[in-house]
DNA sequence: TCCTATCTTGGAATAATTCTATTATATAGT
DNA sequence: ACTATATAATAGAATTATTCCAAGATAGGA
């Protein structure tokens, strides 16, 4: 817990109650949140909490690389607090995000015609699917 | 012209004028428009059209399997009507989408712990990068 | 301890999308 | 061609997600 904290000391970062709540929050945290799940979270410590918080905090991470931000929900943004390299399957049913750790990027090769006109930067690799729990309840 | 709207006769959908709009403007078109981007296209022959019909329309092509939402933007939806598998890449700069249309199916494998939980359906791969144009001018 | 840059907050603003009630119309059936 | 009706279009309100703003609060360096 102190070490969640540690990384983030100096650099103008300023580790107000707030944000350490977002921070442990986060920290290890698998189930790639929406905004509105972290600030329902913290809402329960610090009931005055603010949407603004949030975001700020996240952008404040998302700027320090600790952060990513995923795209595979096309209804909201969530987070993730694990900034390797990885990527993820959404169940189409209840909408969970799970983590796939296998690594593409050797087979991710783009065709010429890409990679002159483009200087490529990153990609992500999104799942979709249906999750056990999901096929048991629609059959 | 006429070939595009042959496909949409019967099975209940009404060709009205505003969707043959948008049809044509959507037949072969690779720009990945965003609602707004078809809405403001179509006012201009129709100039009481309004959002709802727009995004009625793109859900009624959606559900036919006519046409893909794209989720590589995080900051709003882009429609695709070429539905078959194909990926994109987008320029961080200018917000530019373009096809990718490589083939990644077989190297897309998931780890036995995915599979045995999820049932796979679909899949995206977006890359990012930046577009010669922009890096003439941010550079 | 004090100063100040940075943060938090509430609420307003913006943007994207969906919903609703009403009116209009494309098309199937005659 | 005519009519009935299911479906669509419209305006505008509602919803949802996110960002912005001004004022007061505070973490952390000096």
């Amino acid at each position: 817990m102190e070490s969640v904290l540690r990384k983030y000391r100096g650099k103008g970062f300023k580790l107000t109650p707030q944000r350490i709540a977002i921070l442990k929050f986060l920290d290890g945290n698998t189930s790639h949140p929406t905004a509105e799940d972290i600030y329902t979270e913290i809402k329960k410590k610090y009931p005055t909490v603010s949407f603004a918080t949030v975001y700020n905090t996240v952008q404040a991470l998302r700027d320090r690389g600790e952060l990513l931000e995923i795209t595979i929900d096309p209804q909201r943004k969530h987070f993730d607090p694990n900034p390797s390299a990885h990527h993820h399957i959404m169940c189409t049913g209840c909408g969970r995000i799970a983590d796939v750790f296998t690594d593409y990027s050797k087979a991710l090769t783009l065709p010429e015609e890409v990679t002159s006109e483009f200087h490529v930067t990153g990609n992500h690799v999104d799942f979709y699917g249906v999750c056990s729990d999901c096929r048991k309840k629609t059959n």
